[in-house]
DNA sequence: GAGCGTATCAAACGTTTGTTTGAATGTAAA
DNA sequence: TTTACATTCAAACAAACGTTTGATACGCTC
């Protein structure tokens, strides 16, 4: 009874889980309103008081970094080549943010929120984004050699990042510019393909100014 | 009569442009509130429907594109190596993004509306981005020459303005992991520096591999 | 100074927001 | 079946929002 077969509330309280998901992926914290989440999940307005207390606790169950750790360490474990793993981080993390198959909206929730401080950034920063810049910081040293700056390579980190996010934090003004435009499996590799090799150019660069 | 001294009318209509300008670059348009900013403007509350029609009036007359298209005209009437000039563009473009003292305030509520589609988006993006984008395509078609393929540019202009507006997009995220941080006119220039080092050497690789 | 259009003001409007309430329903043990 | 607790529900709550109103004060022309 405790182990196999959910009980009804912890059914609602998944299918409000996931239409919050939706909502704060499409609209943010701000803009997306309870009642329209519990619409989603077909459960009362009240469902949400009292199975999280209010909607920041909502937010805060919401945000599931497992996705993103569990890409972190397959990436550690992969190929010691480190180049190819920086190769390998940036088409996981690309699909994280653009692949509508992929299901990790947690991922997306926190792009949404860099920008606009909410109730839970602070969670967020120390769960999973420092840890992030952690592990993509050392991975960029394996490249980088050791005589890089520790200034140089964060804002190497910097340029990776910012490049993999603008796709998502722009994709409203892209998809104007660009009706036709639509993200699939293959055109999210291609593009992730073309931030790895400029990256790698750029980091070579970099390194290179410092130890030359 | 009509062309020196303002009228007390034009005064209320600036005060309120420059607090709107100042309350939706803060907290963005949803965020921001037609109350808080006629507090800072010390106007009543009923003053933004008067002189705007009503909030979205108010927004679209706070936009102001000419700072960001006189840096455009001025940086093609500079000096003619196209790589000097990307150098000076991005250099331009960080301070209208970061710098305080700078006061050009539409850049980074542009900035911030990119992600949270408003009602003014499309004018935005029609009078604002899509010609920043033209501007920035022809200089990169300059520097990585005419075999470089329209998607492969196209994929270089967004790596270098994902770069320049990470910085902004993350602010909030960058100031909780090091919380010292400050950006003055200095080390705005030392970012934009190593944006463009790591640019051009990108746009070098992404140009080579198609001549090659 | 009278008259007129413009601008400001305090106050209220109608909605929408997150949240709370108390009754009704369901579930599971005694 | 009865009892006790957990969950759902319709309804209402207080607060905040953008907006409207009608009266008041101002600036200008005649």
């Amino acid at each position: 009874m405790t182990h196999e077969a959910k009980t009804v509330s912890e059914q609602t309280r998944e299918r409000l889980l996931d239409a919050a998901r939706e909502a704060f992926s499409q609209h943010g914290f701000q803009g997306a309103t309870v009642r329209e989440i519990c619409r989603r999940a077909e459960a009362n307005v009240a469902a949400v008081n009292y199975h999280f207390g209010n909607k920041d606790g909502l937010l805060a169950e919401a945000l599931n970094f497992a996705p993103l750790k569990a890409m972190q360490l397959a990436n550690a474990k992969a190929d010691g080549n480190p180049e190819v793993r920086l190769r390998l981080f940036i088409r996981d993390f690309m699909l994280m943010l653009l692949d509508e198959t992929n299901g990790s909206l947690p991922c997306r929730i926190m792009a949404r929120e860099l920008a606009d401080p909410t109730p839970a950034l602070d969670k967020i920063v120390r769960e999973a984004i420092a840890p992030l810049h952690d592990f993509l910081g050392k991975l960029l040293r394996e490249i980088a050699g050791g005589k890089t700056g520790e200034a140089e390579l964060r804002r190497c980190m910097h340029s990776i990042l910012g490049q993999c996010l603008y796709y998502r934090h722009s994709h409203p003004v892209l998809q104007r510019l660009h009706p036709k435009l639509r993200y699939d499996h293959k055109k999210i590799e291609t593009i992730a393909e073309h931030i790895a090799d400029f990256s790698l150019a750029g980091i070579g660069y970099i390194s290179g100014k410092t130890c030359a």
